[in-house]
DNA sequence: GCCGTTTTCGGCCCGACTGTTTTCAGTCG
């Protein structure tokens, strides 16, 4: 059992408890226990007690609990309370304004222990006998089942990537496999994705010999289910009820494959019609010759198909038919953004508030990464539950983050920059929550929208907009508070947001990460086309993958078609601060 | 359930907001 399935035990148990009215500083200690879990580089399945111990959140209970979870593949406390609720009772969660109270009373009045059974339970007009549930709570449930339905049977990007990750690991310890390729969504960079592709090639997938290949992958560990195993395609189930399909092909048609099987499904249709109106026919197997299919034209590389049909290559993330093709063809695509033209990252925690590492372990592990410039944005008093920072507190963080910024740069011989910074909450009124002069001390002031995101569109939208308006505020944060699979966005009237920071000069942040995905392409489309200034951030809550998001956030720009040109921290760093919103007195 | 001590037990991030109340419970970050 690896680090995340542990940790995922741990939570699980913390919601049961929270459904069972359990005691509320217990039920923190399995959150802190999963979280530190989740986190910790090493192995803990094969840790010994002394080694758990040693990690900060786990005690003696936590102990034992991982050790028989390694063990059994769960634990006492756990079994008890699944025992007594259905553990579909845990998806209910999941629903926006649904929390473990309301689960209670579900589950106590009705016993409704799924969202099928509450669906079937709203439809009958039983809710509003029960207390607290008026119409209006009874609306948002319906349209909050509506959502999960529709992302139902859906992967979130970071799991099918991990996935592709460790069967990818397996394969290649083949002898004679050379090359295995995630297809499909994952390759154009969706953010979910329905299946995982995976294509696979080599001395040992050639057609006489394939047979021992397509063995040993279905032999792979983390298999659930076999769902069949063809002569040279096998497909499975994951434990997380992922459906894998893996193709093993000779090399002499990887290129044709690869091409259909990483569609959409638009773009292929498309192609082929070109093909057609060459004299050609595509497949996944080759492009040939439409009067003699014996005759290939190309099929081993993606590049020499495009180029047979008179295009340059397509980068995965536009193909879905918007224009790339008729780009390609007059060889005007655009240069797409890469990971490694971003040289800062101007969001990100310390244990100020929420983070978990100091300000000099923060700017450590940006230098390791290659980054110019980051700045320090801790957040502000109004979210409490992040020890946020009050005005004193703020000024003691500028004094050391610039303290900080001239020893780091000594050290570094100038690498790496740290800029001053904080993450204001934007409250009911649209004021920030910090006052002027304290923000006039920030090189960097995010203004995020936390606590407004459950208002209604019409106030939600007009606060923002007010906010903008405020001259200290240089990037609007998590602009759409949109979570993946969790909730639609709230239904924010983005192309005002997006009009309104445009004029007044602010920044949008698109902050995609495993479980959020602040702008979708199309924001990110729309804010380019209204001369949107954009920076991308991984708000990073640690020194140690959290930086990494960033490759996550990077498809959603480049599905949008943008370049290095269209983002702000692609900038060196002595354009970077001059190219944000100017302040309002320019004093350090 | 964990931690840090007072080495045996008390303390453990909390404020904004909504919808349902008729003074507050529940959810969220």
């Amino acid at each position: 059992m690896d680090n995340s399935a542990l940790a995922g035990l741990l939570d699980e148990t913390a919601s049961l408890l929270e459904i069972n009215g359990g005691d509320a500083f217990r039920i923190r200690s399995y959150r802190r226990a999963a979280e530190a879990v989740e986190q910790s580089t090493i192995d803990l399945s094969a840790a010994d007690a002394a080694r758990l111990l040693s990690i900060p959140g786990i005690g003696k209970g936590m102990a034992a609990n991982i050790q028989a979870a390694v063990a059994t593949g769960s634990f006492p406390l756990r079994d008890e309370l699944l025992a007594l609720y259905p553990s579909g009772i845990l998806d209910l969660l999941k629903l926006p304004g649904m929390g473990p109270k309301t689960v209670a009373l579900l589950w106590d009045a009705s016993k409704i222990s799924s969202i099928d059974q509450l669906a079937t339970a709203i439809d009958a007009g039983q809710l509003s006998a029960l207390p607290r549930m008026g119409q209006k709570q009874i609306d948002k449930l319906r349209k909050g089942i509506e959502d999960y339905r529709q992302s139902a049977g859906r992967f979130r990007m970071n799991d099918a990537d991990e996935a592709a990750k460790s069967i990818t690991e397996y394969l290649m310890a083949f002898p004679g496999i050379a090359q295995v390729t995630p297809a499909g969504s994952l390759r154009r960079g969706r953010e979910t994705a329905g299946d995982l592709d995976l294509l696979v090639t080599g001395p040992a997938c050639e057609i006489d010999c394939v047979s021992a290949a397509v063995e040993y992958t279905a032999t792979y560990p983390g298999i659930r289910n076999l769902i069949a195993r063809g002569e040279n395609k096998v497909s499975f189930y994951l434990a997380n009820s992922l459906q894998v399909d893996v193709r093993l092909l000779p090399a002499g048609c990887y290129g044709a494959a690869l091409q259909y099987f990483t569609g959409s499904k638009m773009h292929n249709v498309a192609l082929r019609q070109r093909a057609l109106k060459l004299g050609y026919t595509l497949s996944e197997w080759a492009l040939a010759r439409l009067d003699d299919e014996s005759v290939i034209v190309a099929a081993e590389t993606e590049e020499s198909i495009y180029a047979a049909l008179g295009m340059d290559w397509i980068a995965p993330e536009m193909r879905e038919n918007l224009g790339e093709i008729e780009a390609a063809l007059q060889h005007k695509l655009p240069q797409l953004i890469e990971q490694s033209d971003i040289r800062g990252d101007v969001h990100m925690h310390t244990f100020a508030t929420d983070g978990r590492n100091s300000i000099r372990e923060m700017a450590e592990a940006a230098l390791a990464r290659g980054y110019e410039y980051i700045a320090i944005t801790d957040h502000s008093r109004n979210l409490a539950m992040t020890n946020g920072l009050d005005p004193e507190r703020a000024m003691e963080q500028v004094r050391l983050i610039r303290q900080t910024d001239r020893e780091f740069a000594e050290e570094s011989g100038g690498k790496l920059r740290i800029f001053t910074g904080i993450e204001v909450d934007i409250l009911g009124d649209g004021e920030l929550d910090l006052p002027d002069e304290v923000l006039a001390e920030m090189d960097v002031v995010i203004g995020s929208v936390h606590t407004l995101f459950q208002q209604p569109k019409e106030q939600m939208t007009e606060r923002i907009v007010r906010a903008l308006h405020n001259p200290y505020l240089r990037i609007l944060g998590h602009p759409t508070g949109r979570m993946l699979l969790r909730r639609e966005p709230y239904g924010l009237d983005m192309p005002t947001v997006l009009a309104t920071a445009a004029r007044l000069g602010v920044a949008v942040e698109h902050n995609a990460s495993p479980s959020r995905l602040d702008l979708c392409d199309r924001d990110l489309r729309h804010a380019k086309e209204l001369g949107c200034k954009i920076v991308i951030n991984t708000d990073a809550h640690n020194n140690g993958h959290d930086l990494d998001k960033m490759r996550f956030g990077i498809r959603q720009l480049r599905r949008a078609w943008l370049t290095a040109g269209d983002i702000l921290n692609t900038l060196p760093r002595e354009q970077f601060l001059s190219a944000l919103r100017p302040r309002p007195n320019a004093a350090s």
